[in-house]
DNA sequence: GTCTATACAGCGATAGAC
DNA sequence: GTCTATCGCTGTATAGAC
């Protein structure tokens, strides 16, 4: 494996599904993904991006004209790689509990490359976001919060799964407590932290 | 109730208790903790506090020398007040129940002021942080997860909290579910959906 | 304790050559 | 598609008057 595609690799390993066709825009979003994710798209400059990827500062614009269509991208990407990944997670005759297994796994995999979710950090920022990437991000966490309520109700359906309130209230409970979980585990540079919030999460969702 | 009065109890609903000094620096530190509180640390500038508090600059450089400087104060203060509330919910012998709903409470009049919890904030900026607020970040986390610890502990005690997992990883999930849930509901100006994603967990916890 | 004035670095963005 | 050069603005911070 060359030191490439393990450094893609670790970037998305949602959707790494061999060739891939590496475009400067791609690359572009890569570095600025990775960037945005550790340290907050506020805190995160064209020269920050253009220096790691070894051009100018011109260069990205040409590709992603202002900020906000550079921040927009960024989620749609990431949104529609998360959204394959919930997919694949589907395929078959998958136990409920074992797709909910796989989602918090998608989580901490994020966590373990010392990033927070994009679109978590996105939240924090939200405020200071130009209207679109507002939108995107609340699609991104209503897309997640679907895909968990069928989760929710076939694990309630066939047994497997407990719990108290209706699908949609515990799908935002599990999206809070994962989201949660890895913000706060970040500044103790923990990932046990994390792993022991989904684990106990799982725990009281499981039919005894 | 004068106008002053109401704005202030508004920003700090945890430690009202009656006439209140309000030095130069408190009220530069209520004015910051407002606007950090809700775009971030990085998104505020000197320019923002000074304009909404009516002066100029350079009067909050003498009152804090960096913005380090000023951030660090923001959290120490937050987090007395914070820590001042928890010890108001172990009075006589309240039960751990309702200690566990008092604490989620505080988090939900955080929100319900439009704000991040200031913590929680920081978390995700964490990254971009001067050392001495990153320290005191993981700190404020650190005593939270310690009060939880106590309640849980109690509760498991007298049999009305049930848990699967040890104290010290349950608190992690509490604290990780509230801070979560506040930072997805936002996007969603939704109160509701935090307080679903409360309910549910509390629920959860709660000794059939 | 607050002001005016200013220094200086960094930001997003554009013009125009190649 | 990428470069050099540069613009206008905003950021934190300081000097010195009052």
């Amino acid at each position: 494996m060359s030191p490439r595609s393990a450094g893609r690799s670790a970037i998305l390993p949602m959707t790494h599904t061999g060739p891939v066709r590496s475009s400067s825009a791609e690359r572009v979003l890569d570095v600025a993904e990775n960037l945005v994710a550790q340290r907050g798209f506020n805190a995160v400059s064209y020269a920050d991006i253009a220096a790691q990827l070894g051009v100018s500062k011109p260069a990205l614009h040409y590709h992603f004209a202002g900020k906000g269509d550079l921040g927009s991208a960024l989620i749609t990407r990431y949104a529609s790689r998360f959204g394959a990944a919930l997919t694949a997670l589907d395929a078959a005759g998958t136990a409920p509990q074992t797709r909910l297994e796989g989602y918090a796994a998608l989580y901490l995999a994020v966590l373990e490359e010392d990033r927070m979710c994009l679109c978590g950090m996105l939240a924090a920022e939200y405020r200071t976001l130009p209207t679109p990437m507002q939108d995107a991000v609340r699609d991104f966490f209503a897309a997640n919060e679907a895909w968990l309520c069928t989760v929710l109700r076939d694990g309630r359906a066939d047994g497997t799964l407990q719990f108290h309130g209706s699908p949609p209230d515990t799908a935002a409970m599990i999206i809070g407590c994962l989201e949660g979980a890895m913000l706060v585990a970040r500044p103790f540079h923990d990932t046990a932290r994390f792993k022991a919030a989904a684990d106990n999460l799982l725990a009281g969702l499981t039919a005894a």
